[in-house]
DNA sequence: GGCAACCATGCAAACGTTTTCAAAGATCGT
DNA sequence: ACGATCTTTGAAAACGTTTGCATGGTTGCC
């Protein structure tokens, strides 16, 4: 049996009508009569007839299609976001093409290009860094772009996330108020846009504020093993308490640190802010931000649904609830 | 700016050939004069001319889109997969269309279905169970499928896996070894074909052959809270040793052997077989099975580019190496 | 019964490429 | 300088749909 083996004009031979008409049927078009309508539906059944959306693409200028932009699809905090946007994309009728650019084998604007060459109708970005490059193609074409749990500097583009401010104050102030005072800020990408803009601020702010002395901030640690590395860093300095921004790594230093018999929560608290069930099956129980992943990629792909079919947009930058998890890396009261 | 300003037929006019020529430049094909190919790549960056995927896709019926049916894109087994799947796919150019069927929002073969008119090259399928009628879908069609980690008891497919009953074998023996005499066996689904044509076989095998028993197997566990759950029913049967199918599970019921006071693994020992980093960052660390996840998928679509280019295949079925890592869950000697 | 209004249908031109075939140009040996 | 051969090009027909426009058929109203 060969690839296209029944196409819409042998539906239309068959049903002793037009193609046209045979388009309408397919498309759900009102203006067709109902004896046409099932006689037509009769014969796409029985010749097992499927439309070849190629075709439909090209002619309609719309591919039900959107391109996924996802930095590491291992990485669950960004596994659960897809999961929101594929579930949200399914109800619509959306497919999703997947581009995941963890690996250096094309550059970032090049993948998106090709997305856009594919004439996908939308897409939805999702990175720690949203590079000058990519912004430049982003700005440069009419397909419209969400981004989920990414932060546009610039402050263009359409977004769904947290507030990253309070959810860092609010880590900061817990471990200042557990009378930790040798503080210290763990992050995977020291460029992310996230914590340049966000992030950093306000941890510096705070330590300076509270005359901590000199900011600590240990970078590239993203992994597990990254974090247990860091953990003897963060002992010769005399840490005692720790917002690490990957959960990976979190696990990892928390661990190092029962391995060294540092007593968590007295001697060393932790907070992370991956936001993966990684936090509730290490022990002692990660105290964590929690950002409510999968409705950001709902959302967003709600979002761009409207601008796929050119609704209006109540708000261009949508900020959800995301909630504080005390466990058990921190003092309890 | 509009979607697509510049078509073939701009460069064409522009470069003074014909569209023909200008399709040969863009394709590499070598029958052209290095002059013309020349004069025409520089108007097609002066135009900044990007070929459209969806006409190249009617009028070539090659698409460079492959299908990637997946289960569920949070669980890090299938993510893994998914990762290997997309470096080597990325590689040879090929685009990847994502569907997650986790959701029950649309039944699989349809899935499947929509995959094949938007008319990928290809498609690689994982899932803990194909059912007959997606089956059915894959023997219909021409387009080639390669199974990922995905058994297919009828056996004409092509796939990619491990030899699970050399797993289970492994597995169980050790715990034996161990002295443990009260074994049981937890899965997230009793009705995989996985299970249910390898792994529950010889798991039933072993405990008749040695005379332990009915064999105990707890169906349903996949999730952390599932695994915290089911160890009280295991402590209840005074089960002693156990595998468990799903990583997340075997960190809920370690967890919860914690909290009970149980010895791990003295008097209680535990194999986990989902091949993530799981095993790795709970405590005790998990003994497991580790599959070659990431090296399965890329496997799996090397073999799909081949059969897409219609190289020959010289093995249809491929099975990878897995590694048996024994730490903390059991008796080490 | 006549006219307007509307419905249902078909025709044919897009959509932006690839690809086949034939023709035109270049190269070369003699 | 002449075929013969090989390379480079272009014209036009696909590919399988959608859709704007025209047309013929119905219905409704007075």
């Amino acid at each position: 049996m060969h690839k296209q083996d029944v196409t819409i004009y042998d539906v239309a031979r068959e049903a002793k009508v037009s193609m046209a008409t045979v388009s309408r049927v397919v498309n759900g078009n009102s203006n067709v009569r109902k004896s046409t309508r099932d006689r037509v539906q009769s014969v796409i059944k029985r010749l097992h007839y499927q439309p070849n959306s190629v075709a439909q693409g090209l002619a309609s200028k719309r591919t039900t299609t959107v391109g996924l932009i996802i930095p590491d699809m291992t990485n669950m905090f960004f596994a659960e976001l897809a999961q929101g946007i594929n579930d949200i994309a399914t109800i619509y009728r959306y497919s999703i093409i997947l581009s995941s650019v963890s690996n250096e084998l094309m550059k970032e604007e090049d993948t998106v290009q090709s997305l856009l060459n594919k004439q996908v109708d939308g897409m939805i970005y999702m990175s720690d860094r949203l590079s000058p490059a990519v912004h430049e193609v982003f700005d440069r074409t009419s397909t419209p772009v969400v981004l989920a749990s990414t932060l546009d500097s610039d402050g263009d583009l359409q977004s769904v996330a947290i507030d990253y401010r309070k959810a860092m104050k609010q880590a900061i102030e817990l471990l200042y108020q557990d009378g930790k005072r040798d503080l210290a800020f763990v992050i995977s990408d020291y460029n992310a846009t996230i914590n340049v803009a966000r992030r950093i601020p306000v941890f510096e702010n705070f330590i300076k504020e509270h005359q901590l002395g000199v900011p600590r901030i240990y970078r590239d640690v993203l992994t597990y093993d990254q974090g247990e590395k860091v953990f003897a860093q963060l002992q010769q300095e005399h840490v005692d308490g720790v917002i690490v921004s990957s959960d990976l790594a979190a696990a990892g230093i928390i661990n190092a640190a029962k391995s060294a018999g540092v007593k968590i929560p007295e001697d060393f608290e932790v907070i992370a802010a991956g936001s993966t069930k990684i936090s509730d099956l290490v022990r002692p129980k990660l105290t964590c931000v929690r950002s409510p992943l999968y409705d950001i990629g709902a959302v967003a792909m709600r979002m761009l649904t409207k601008l796929m079919g050119d609704e209006e947009l109540t708000h261009r930058k949508v900020k959800l609830p995301f909630s504080f998890v005390k466990q058990e890396t921190t003092l309890n009261r």
